[in-house]
DNA sequence: TAAATAGTCTACTAAATCTATATACATTGT
DNA sequence: ACAATGTATATAGATTTAGTAGACTATTTA
């Protein structure tokens, strides 16, 4: 992060995060989605009226899930999106890789996007790429047991305390 | 990630990842002065030229990690930088937390840059925040404990397997 | 079969961020 | 005094992200 020289700039960088807002939208859309299971299919500018998703972005998005045979669509009178697996099938890892891409910090301790770092002389001793496979497999572990079901259910649980 | 109507176009998305340059240019350097502790201080024309890093560059980098306290710099003519603190003490998150900032995907799930999701409605209760605040804690973990001492360890230990 | 509904697909624009460079200044050693 | 070297700020270019636009396709219903 660069050093600021006033506090206002300083505000401004901390809007800056990792996570995109089109992965975001993406889970938003799949719990919203997961909520409506015996429903009929929910439209597009329904889904984002209600979680406030810009609406041609978020066709984007949803194309993108379709896509990768996350939901089901239907057009026409009537149509819409619908989950096409069931809940506590679809991870965060699914997604994330889907919208952002790679799960890892560095292309070379990539599993599904393996690249090679241009600048490294040795990627078989290479020390950071090693800490970053260690990093990399630690958040792999919590966002491939995490679901869209498991969302949800933490959404219900209201406890006044914690 | 966007879907890519080329080939061409899906290669250059694959450039993308998380770590900024910036960073990976401070763990090199960390790195080359860990190596170099009994030594006078290192030039930032040396390192730069060692580590193939823009001398520029590197400068505001080097700044920033000596204003953060990890290394002492002397001006003039035999100057140059070498690390203020153990390199058993300097550890990735320190360096992230510097260069990139947050280490969580998310602000509102973030230790040291918290702030607010704009679009939340019940912070409390959301389900997508809890979930990362897990991945925030497991990447954590690694990052604070992987030293830059751990990485030179592990660039000396070139093991034939694995 | 026409009209309305709703998703599909491609292209484009604007804003933000990251990377790198330029320039002027401050300090130290000889 | 002068050369070496770090300090600090500003600025430019490239890349990525977020959001918008418009034409097209499929389905339903009257």
């Amino acid at each position: 992060m660069v050093r600021p020289a006033f506090f206002l700039i300083n505000l401004i960088s901390f809007v800056y995060y990792m996570l995109s807002k089109k992965t975001k939208y993406a889970i938003k859309a799949l719990v919203v989605l997961g909520k409506n299971l015996d429903q009929p299919p929910m439209q597009i500018a329904r889904i984002a009226e209600e979680e406030r998703i810009p609406k041609k972005f978020l066709e984007q998005i949803l194309l993108d899930l379709r896509n990768a045979g996350f939901l089901y669509s239907k057009k026409g009178a009537g149509g819409g999106y619908s989950l096409n697996k069931k809940p506590e099938d679809i991870f965060l890892v699914d997604i994330l890789r889907i919208t952002d891409g790679p799960i890892a910090m560095v292309p070379c301790a990539s599993l599904k996007f393996y690249h090679r770092c241009e600048e490294c002389h040795d990627e078989v001793t290479c020390g950071i790429r090693k800490a970053f496979i260690e990093v990399r497999d630690a958040s792999l572990k919590v966002l491939s047991e995490t679901s869209i079901a498991n969302i949800i259910e933490r959404e219900k649980t209201t406890r006044v305390a914690d």
